[in-house]
DNA sequence: ACTGGCCTTTGAAAGGTTTCAATTCCGCGT
DNA sequence: ACGCGGAATTGAAACCTTTCAAAGGCCAGT
């Protein structure tokens, strides 16, 4: 079978504490048996077993990931699919280069997610979590918390909850995306929110009401209307958004893929997106740009964030603290042909 | 801290190894002893410590899965991208079910990959692999064999190289694409290829020429042009086709991505994409049929592929071998409207 | 009453590493 | 010549579980 640290202390002919020394650098070893060491390890191609490593160490260089999986197979991608594959891509860059792997794990909301996240936890299974998609009332984050367990999110939870994330700026956001429609002489503003508990729907509609309000424009409670990230759902709202009696000239999407959806169902009525309504869109997805008419949207930094989310994490575990607990990135609004000036 | 084993067995009254064994199932033990040490786990919320257990059994509750990032920050996401996250969700579906962890790494191409696999395997830090986007002359597959470690590919490798895959034949997709294109009266269709050295490339291109000579028509080595999975590679192929003197009526893409891209760049020389030039895709990703115009193109299952793809790595785990080795799916065409009669 | 056999239960080893206290080894100052 | 301090090295415990051989308990059959 594979060598084993003793197979290695004898073949240098030192002990199997030394041999760890010089693997760890925990004690100060001479240059003439370091070198021994090495060169017997590289004879051996010997390569520290983690399971036994781990077991004694207390630590598993690993960070863990649930994604939440909805019931997606006959059905359109999610939006949060591509923000995520991003967030993946940055995460799995900074753990890479500092050599912690990443254990994914699938959970459908709700109880099992909550099951998933104490056996990973009580069996020791991660030094860590990366949190997608907080809510505001979260109990991840409240577990985690109570549990001590190092983590970083994604996002916010409840105001005043006390921990580290990396978060766009929604409220910010919003107001961008207000200010700019009511610029181009919008006065009936549609607002299709994102999920209902999700904590960025609280942020965002702030932005957007603040925004009127200053304007001195109405808030119309039957131009909010509930959506979700996924094309058909874009499709929907704004079907809804358009039987209105005094619909609107402009409407704004929780996401790029219903923004999308929400374009088609607009230009299924005869109208022309653009001239007749405006429609933006958030995240900024590569297609966006491509789309026709290209999409006006918000900027989402999401390979960028998760870099960012992993470094803090690793910060974390190896410092035990870090300087910057919580960044909030300011948005960029990508003005595109989706929106013009009201008819 | 967290209880142990032995703090369960003390508080049942019995040996840490009935404990196991209720755990475990491994020896008979009485009812009454049974539901006594349930009990006690119960009371102490006891969860096993899974690198002990992984020491001892040598078996770590995990599958490696190491997706190759590309330089990425800058440049329109790779199409790869969708089709492996719809791909890692099917995994992730079956994986979760079965209580088994996914361990993700990242690895820049060429030899930091090798390093990646090896440590991972010498450090028993998994217990199998899942193989994407395999190679002719695929290391990973030559490595992983010789070391006899288990592991499941989406993709085949060299001809006859025996091993557990699923893979869509792409062979017969190219075959049901050029023989759409070619019944819509195109003679002269050009060929974007994958990157060279991806299996896929081989298989798919002798269904384009096999075609083609079926129908007596000229392989034109000029209409076959090298390509990538992004639109930026998509769009450039196309820019070449369309400069040669006797430019092909028809195109095939590598992927919906360049597909895309390819259609841009007919659309900026003033063709109409259905008319004009007929494109078509791989894939079929979500937007493929929203996309105007709704692209033709070869419908991928990627998460039923993933599920396949684990469910066999999991048998082969706990069976030690799988009753089908391999696997190769029927390719559907999606006629769209993207292609069109030849001019 | 004794033996054999079966069902439960036990105790201890093993798995491979890190870590900590203890030991050895050197050279140096007195 | 001796003691001392510091550097290098060692040995063994500890981490927590599984597993295996063996022991214990109990009952039936003779």
């Amino acid at each position: 079978m594979s060598p084993t640290i003793r197979d290695v202390a004898r073949r240098a002919g030192v002990s199997v504490g030394t041999v760890s020394h010089v693997l760890n650098g925990s004690a100060t070893v001479s240059e003439a048996t370091r070198e021994r060491v090495l060169q017997a390890i590289r004879e051996l191609d010997y390569q520290p077993d983690e399971a036994a490593r781990t077991l004694r160490r207390r630590r598993t260089g690993t960070i863990g990931l649930v994604r939440t999986l909805h019931d997606g197979t006959h059905r359109l991608a999610e939006a949060g699919d591509y923000v995520f594959l991003e967030f993946l891509a940055g995460v799995q860059e900074v753990a890479a280069k500092e050599g912690v792997g990443i254990l994914l794990w699938a959970a459908r909301p709700g109880a099992a997610e909550e099951e998933v996240y104490r056996r990973l936890v009580r069996g020791r299974r991660v030094d860590g979590f990366l949190l997608l998609g907080t809510r505001v009332d979260d109990w991840r984050v409240r577990y985690l918390l109570d549990q001590r367990v190092p983590f970083v999110a994604f996002g916010r939870a409840a105001d005043g909850a006390d921990f580290p994330y990396v978060d766009l700026d929604g409220e910010q956001a919003l107001r961008l995306i207000t200010e700019h429609l009511v610029y181009l002489g919008h006065r009936r503003i549609g607002y299709i929110e994102p999920p209902a508990g999700l904590t960025c729907a609280l942020h965002r509609r702030a932005g957007y009401v603040d925004v009127l309000q200053r304007h001195g424009i109405p808030v119309d409670e039957r131009l909010i209307v509930p959506g979700g990230f996924t094309w058909e759902a874009g499709e929907q709202a704004m079907r809804d958004l358009l039987y209105l009696p005094d619909p609107p000239t402009a409407v704004i999407a929780p996401n790029d893929l219903s923004a999308m959806g929400a374009m088609a169902a607009a230009q299924a009525r005869g109208l022309v997106v653009g001239r007749d309504i405006s429609v933006v869109g958030f995240d900024d997805i590569p297609l966006a740009a491509y789309w026709q008419p290209p999409l006006t949207t918000v900027h989402q930094p999401a390979r960028w964030i998760g870099a960012e989310v992993g470094r803090m994490l690793l910060a974390l575990l190896s410092e035990g603290a870090i300087p910057k607990k919580q960044v909030l990135i300011a948005p960029e609004l990508r003005v595109r042909q989706s929106t013009g000036p009201a008819p």
